[in-house]
DNA sequence: GAGTTTGAAACT
DNA sequence: CAGTTTCAAACTC
């Protein structure tokens, strides 16, 4: 171990850190410990909240690769290989991932606050750079070509690296392989062990290898900025082409940054011309500021690229450039609350454009949503999710007599008489959601056992232990699963998830309508700034 | 679609 | 740590 690296454990928990981070981001400083390792917030309303924030993060990324979190950093716990970095055997050696653990431990929170647990979930915060920025990008991505609808993932074309090393950004992002163009792919769930000892190969070259490239700045935690972990080393692209990370995470060029010749920094007139070049009125620009509402878009900090002071939103501190944003997934160990890891991109014009005060970009949705409102929509949600539970409830009452029978039956089919409609729209939702707030797990890639069984544990804990559901004792509801039927169960999950989701979903569409009035008022805006030369 | 450019990752 | 090679994405034609 190389000094000043981690502690073994520390080390092993960083990619599970790293994906639950952004799961404090509305919770106080104290649920992370010194290290920055997540400690799940006990209140089930904040488990919820927490939660939800997660799927608003998502909702933003439905362009971004929405392909199941695999498994890999479970490897960086266990002891780490040679040194000499070897490709795995051909060979599928099949071997499921030892992580799963999925039978239900009722000490759910316990769990996931443990620092070497070695979870994997669903990193929509953590996902690599979306590349969504040319028509050509959007074929490989997972966006239509106007409307930010989710077409297909982004797919990989890895020959040589068998898709086990950092090369292959489905392996780096910590996804499988599904549908990708690549050769001799080892990045599939059926060569785990082989993903396993690539991962542990590199993590013991560098043990922040999987962390997340854009994070939040040293100065963060007071001023919400981001940049580069290690900072870009561009020579020819003047860090204002995809070839920058920086850029391709819409960030500006830090002090980290060894570039030559940049161009990415707060006043660069090779970057204004970016930005005017291709003005944010994309959906995905509207996007990003109910991004940034949701996130905290309140609150204005700064970050100082290499050359000046500036400042711009939450996190968001370089794009204007021609490309719709990227919600370039961050750690969010910052416990700003107002940090957003979803990186809103400036939804108006770069301050030095417009000559306004450095001080003060506003997210087009500052004002319209607060973050009380956020606050106040959780506490909703997780009493929809006890108002499901009690209308399941009272619907078995009814048809108490058909109870075993039903059970039998898919949850929502069995659930609601009228399953017509019900299911139409259901399953509209649900196609809906899946598509557009990278949560539709199920249809998409496999996810690994130990995703699963996180996510199981965290849908149980929040959603079981809230408002206490009549349906559900008022004990720990892991231990009294016994008198229920696991089917109503599911179904009692079922249900929530729907009214849960289906209420987000409508909360998001209003944040994005009312985005996209400011933003047809910030193209107007812009036009005619443009043309009177005023600023 | 093929070829080139680019910069991160991997390697020495 | 620096230099070189490998690699795959970004880009150009």
């Amino acid at each position: 171990m190389e000094k000043g690296e981690p502690a073994a454990g520390a080390m092993a928990a960083a990619p599970v850190v790293r994906q639950l981070d952004f799961t404090v981001n509305f919770k106080s400083a104290s649920n992370a410990n010194a290290r920055g390792n997540l400690i799940l917030p006990e209140h089930p309303q904040a488990q919820l909240q927490s939660k939800l924030l997660a799927l608003a993060q998502q909702s933003q990324q439905v362009h971004a690769r929405s392909r199941p979190q695999s498994p890999p950093l479970m490897a960086a716990q266990t002891k780490l290989p040679p040194r000499k970095m070897v490709m795995p055997p051909k060979s599928p050696q099949r071997e499921l991932p030892q992580m799963v653990a999925p039978a239900k431990s009722p000490a759910v929170a316990p769990r996931l606050a443990h620092p070497v647990k070695p979870a994997f979930m669903p990193k929509p915060v953590f996902q690599p750079l979306l590349k969504m920025e040319s028509p050509k990008s959007r074929e490989k991505c997972n966006l239509e070509p106007n409307d930010g609808t989710p077409k297909k993932q982004k797919q990989c074309n890895c020959k040589n690296s068998r898709c086990l090393k950092l090369y292959c950004e489905c392996f780096a992002s910590g996804i499988y392989c599904d549908g990708c163009n690549c050769i001799n792919c080892l990045n599939k769930i059926e060569h785990e062990a082989d993903r396993k000892g690539s991962i542990d190969a590199i993590l013991e070259r560098n043990p922040n290898a999987f962390r997340p490239k854009i994070a939040s700045s040293p100065r963060g935690a007071t001023d919400g900025g981001v940049e580069h972990n290690k900072g870009c080393h561009c020579k020819k692209s003047g860090c204002l082409k995809r070839y920058c990370e920086c850029f391709q995470a819409n960030i500006l060029c830090s002090d980290k940054c060894k570039c030559m010749d940049c161009k990415n920094f707060e006043g660069s007139e090779e970057r204004k011309a970016h930005f005017h070049q291709y003005p944010a009125n994309s959906m995905t620009f509207i996007q990003q500021a109910a991004n940034a509402a949701i996130n905290g878009a309140i609150g204005t900090p700064s970050k100082k690229s290499k050359n000046q002071q500036i400042v711009f939103g939450v996190a968001s501190n370089k794009q204007l450039t021609s490309w719709p944003p990227q919600f370039h997934q961050e750690t969010c160990s910052t416990s700003d609350a107002s940090y957003s890891p979803l990186s809103v991109q400036p939804s108006k014009p770069d301050a030095a454009v417009l000559g306004l005060s450095k001080s003060s970009y506003r997210s087009p949705l500052e004002g319209i949503l607060q973050l009380q409102h956020v606050k106040d929509f959780c506490t909703l949600l997780v009493e929809v999710s006890a108002e499901a539970a009690q209308n399941l409830s009272k619907e078995k009452k009814t048809s108490n007599k058909t109870d075993v029978i039903e059970a039998e039956l898919p949850p929502v089919a069995s659930s609601h008489e009228d399953s017509k409609d019900r299911q139409n729209q259901e399953n509209g939702d649900r196609t809906s959601l899946s598509e557009s707030d990278g949560c539709g797990i199920q249809n998409r890639r496999p996810l690994s056992p130990a995703t699963l069984a996180l996510m199981c544990d965290e849908q149980d804990t929040t959603f079981m232990a809230s408002k206490a559901p009549s349906m559900i004792t008022e004990s720990n509801p892991r231990t009294d699963v016994k008198p229920m039927s696991m089917h109503v169960l599911n179904e009692l999950y079922v249900e929530q998830e729907r009214l849960v989701l289906t209420r987000f979903r409508n909360i998001l569409n209003r944040i994005i309508t009312c985005g996209s009035i400011e933003g047809d008022a910030l193209s107007y805006f812009l036009t005619t700034v443009s043309i009177s030369g005023e600023y």
